[in-house]
DNA sequence: CCACCAATTGACAATGATTCTCACTTTCAT
DNA sequence: ATGAAAGTGAGAATCATTGTCAATTGGTGG
């Protein structure tokens, strides 16, 4: 026996995961997948598009990275840190402050509760333009 | 000169118009511009799929109509109250309750204003399983 | 070290919503 | 009625995303 039996399957460290966890950790605001898989093919590492978009979808399941619908509807993915919270995001240069609100998440689980819904998830995403824009 | 020389220029209003927002008056959730020209196409006022999609934009450009991003990355259109409001949305069924938090419009305008963010939108919906599902 | 097998990859096709095109139709003010 | 402008729609085009499947690879047991 292994010493991971009681573990869900981990992903194999393959040289296309690390290159697009590297993509990830250098941008401090939200990529597309095909904006990652240009800046690989760009530097050489190239990674097919199907595995970008595995990777980022496995990555965003295991709550590794946050995902968000950008205002023209692609799906952009960044690296964030592992507690709750939403995004203030500057909607010309991509800026990203992430931001926390306790009131807003009991607000929101009060407000189900109220109206009798059960399993809840929320969106909160605030768009803006920056200081520097 | 004519009696509307103020005014933007307003649509027209047209068989194809009055029936799609006929089929928005009486969903009581969100509906895709694929449902709702499917809806007209069964009940024998089709419409072409080119002037659903332009009449629902037009409409929530307009103001008369919430859009909404589905989980499945669709645009959902519904007819609602015109005051600023969010939605509480059945993942199953789709019922939908709107509802108001003055305290989250005030928190994103403080949020925003103190990193320094101008211009401010913000998307806040609500998904969870409702009471009959 | 090696063989083996399941996980992984990627080129390419397929899907599906949305947008574009453009010739034809309708509306409306005169 | 009539001409210009607005509106329409069938079909093509776009574009992100997902599916397919044969070839490749990583790591494990022997």
């Amino acid at each position: 026996m292994t010493n991971t039996d009681h573990l869900e399957t981990l992903p194999r460290p393959t040289r296309q995961r690390r290159a697009i966890a590297a993509v990830l950790d250098q941008a401090d605001d939200f990529r597309s997948a095909q904006e990652i898989h240009e800046v690989l093919r760009a530097g050489g590492d190239s990674v097919g598009l199907s595995t970008v978009y595995r990777t980022l979808q496995a990555m965003a399941d295991a709550g590794q990275i946050d995902v968000l619908r950008s205002e023209a509807g692609e799906s952009v993915y960044r690296r964030c840190s592992t507690t709750h919270h939403h995004h203030l995001v500057c909607r010309s240069c991509g800026a990203t402050v992430e931001i926390e609100g306790p009131a807003v998440e009991s607000w929101t689980r009060s407000m189900a509760a109220h109206h009798g819904y059960r399993d809840i998830a929320h969106t909160l995403e605030i768009f803006g333009t920056c200081a520097s824009c």
